[in-house]
DNA sequence: TAAGTATATGAAAACGTTTGCGTAAGATTT
DNA sequence: AAATCTTACGCAAACGTTTTCATATACTTA
């Protein structure tokens, strides 16, 4: 348990221990023959430079502060995988932060990452509320959002167009002969939820059919919240011939009140959702969505991130990503009259 | 962007910044009256404690590193979301790392994480190797694995008993009736596996029955390779009623590739899992499956872990926590001549 | 009132690095 | 051979805390 620092293998070595930081860093200011010397040292007594020290004195962790809704939401889980695992290729570890849906505790734990002194924050907010709540925190560390968008506020984000693809959406719907769609799942406390339902209005009012729109007043996008609103709606008779939602995870949960119902998708009514989740892909579920390019997401977060981090002065960049359709087996066309 | 330090707020306090960080820590050798003022002061200025010098000094980092072999598998970042949540709680966070199912990045993250100074490592090891493999290296923290059992060894770890569950498993589908059951999924690299296999075993010898097993050469078992040998195996005529997988991912695997060959589960063949993924859940897959007690593993080893990190000299401990069987409809009940 | 005891605060060391600056020795130039 | 330049290394400061030890002040007590 004996840690070795830099003093032990100096006095081995017999060298000031700044000459061992020279070595291992590779500064050209060293001789050859020493810099191997102290090399095969530091490995012979397992020497490995402590980051947390390194830290203090270079004012910069390596670190990337990850705040997420919640990890085990199969969008953000995999988004994660490939933040964490560009971030260590480009030499940065990742700390991840669940805010569980909550604005508080989504600011709280920012000023715990802020207090740990990561080099920036990379964030899938709660909802737009989340902006002005952390305006004076975002200040204090370089911060990414991705997903909400935010082309109004003086932030960085990256973000898939969330209108264009509802709105494709509604118009593959159409295009098989639905008139009658409902859309579910639409919220107010976020903004990638008000530019989807705004793809929705585009596409009824384009193509002149009526929108008809059930609300989600949680404020998040569950299986079990999908499942509620749809059981709910399902026990009155209706008229729709497809529901569009707001997201997989709803339409999975569209899927199960269905189930329990009877009702065949996609014989007796046509289903789409938003994301393109792992899940939505296995033929059991086969769910027909918008794909949204997670690695993409990530890589471009990323890219935003380390850039501001190096040049803090740059000016708030902002990407959108173009979604695109997936079409598996919950939708089927009818013949409109 | 200017960062307000100890000593910024010893200036205007007009005290020795050892007042100041009394005052926050709440040493009981200081005035009440400077304690209140100085708290004012370091709210008005917005001085937060910068974390790293604390850890330099103190010797401490509060982080815990996670390691697992892939944050986008539900199982996983299930637990991954029960970790970090528990973890805040106990004043730590969360550093977490992907091993990709590789032992060579496996040890390699866990040497960053030592680097790190995290206080102690939680994993959910590749395989059975990681053990011999990280040896040196789980010497110099402390270090909880989940999942993998390794009861001969002299580690730490929280596991299910598999092997209960796997034979709790067969017993069930011998209960229906079945009396030739596909064993699908089993690995060598794996303890867990290998004791999953062993409870499949013994079952097959108290019942009776020929043991029937088609193994895994893949390093994982993700729906992927559940889907590929499922294909290979329906190629060919078979004669199981029913196949036991080795896990929930593979499960589903199974399930996309008797949906293609219009394989109908349960009717036409009865299928089980290991692990319980919520997806497991959903009607459309309903599979009836062992259920991995996700949050008393996660809390376990946390607690085991913070345990270790307070009294090091701690012999070894060891969890072994119960499965369950979670009946839904992916098994039928069958007449047995 | 003198001596002793609490109590509140300050000074300074320590944690393990990186790096600017100084310098001795060796190499190069004239 | 003297002067200059390079090269290779050591010294010491700095990063922002926590905490031990010393000390000054105020408060008891005899």
């Amino acid at each position: 348990m004996a840690v070795v620092t830099l003093k032990d293998v100096a006095k081995v070595a017999g060298v000031s221990y700044a000459t061992i930081s020279r070595a291992l860093s590779g500064s050209p200011e060293i001789g050859e023959s020493t810099r191997k010397r102290v090399i095969k040292i530091c490995e012979e007594m397992g020497y490995t430079p402590n980051a947390v020290a390194r830290s203090m004195v270079m004012k910069r962790t390596n670190i990337i502060g990850l705040i997420v809704t919640s990890i085990d939401n199969p969008f953000m889980s995999e988004m994660t995988a490939h933040l964490e695992i560009y971030a260590r290729q480009c030499g940065y570890n990742l700390m991840v932060c669940n805010s569980s849906y909550d604005p508080a505790l989504e600011k709280e734990v920012f000023s715990l990452l802020v207090g740990r002194k990561v080099d920036g924050i990379i964030m899938i907010p709660v909802g737009s509320e989340s902006y002005d709540a952390l305006k004076t925190q975002t200040a204090q560390v370089p911060t990414v959002f991705i997903g909400e968008n935010m082309m109004d506020l003086p932030e960085n984000f990256v973000s898939v167009d969330n209108t264009a693809g509802m709105q494709q959406a509604t118009e593959y719907l159409y295009s098989l002969g639905h008139r009658n769609i409902l859309y579910l799942g639409a919220r107010d406390n976020s903004m990638t939820h008000k530019l989807r339902a705004d793809g929705y209005y585009n596409a009824c009012k384009k193509l002149r059919i009526e929108p008809n729109v059930l609300r989600n007043s949680s404020a998040r996008s569950s299986v079990q919240v999908g499942y509620e609103l749809a059981k709910a709606h399902f026990e009155q008779p209706f008229s729709e011939t497809a529901i569009l939602c707001a997201a997989d995870t709803l339409a999975i949960g569209v899927i199960q009140a269905a189930y329990e119902k009877g009702i065949r998708i996609p014989e007796d009514l046509s289903l789409m959702g938003f994301d393109n989740i792992t899940f939505s892909a296995l033929p059991p579920i086969s769910l027909t969505t918008v794909n949204q390019p997670k690695l993409e997401l990530a890589v471009s977060a990323l890219d935003m991130l380390l850039n501001r981090i190096k040049r803090p002065e740059t000016p708030h960049t902002k990407t959108i990503l173009s979604p695109s359709l997936v079409i598996r087996n919950s939708c089927r066309a009818i013949g409109n009259n």
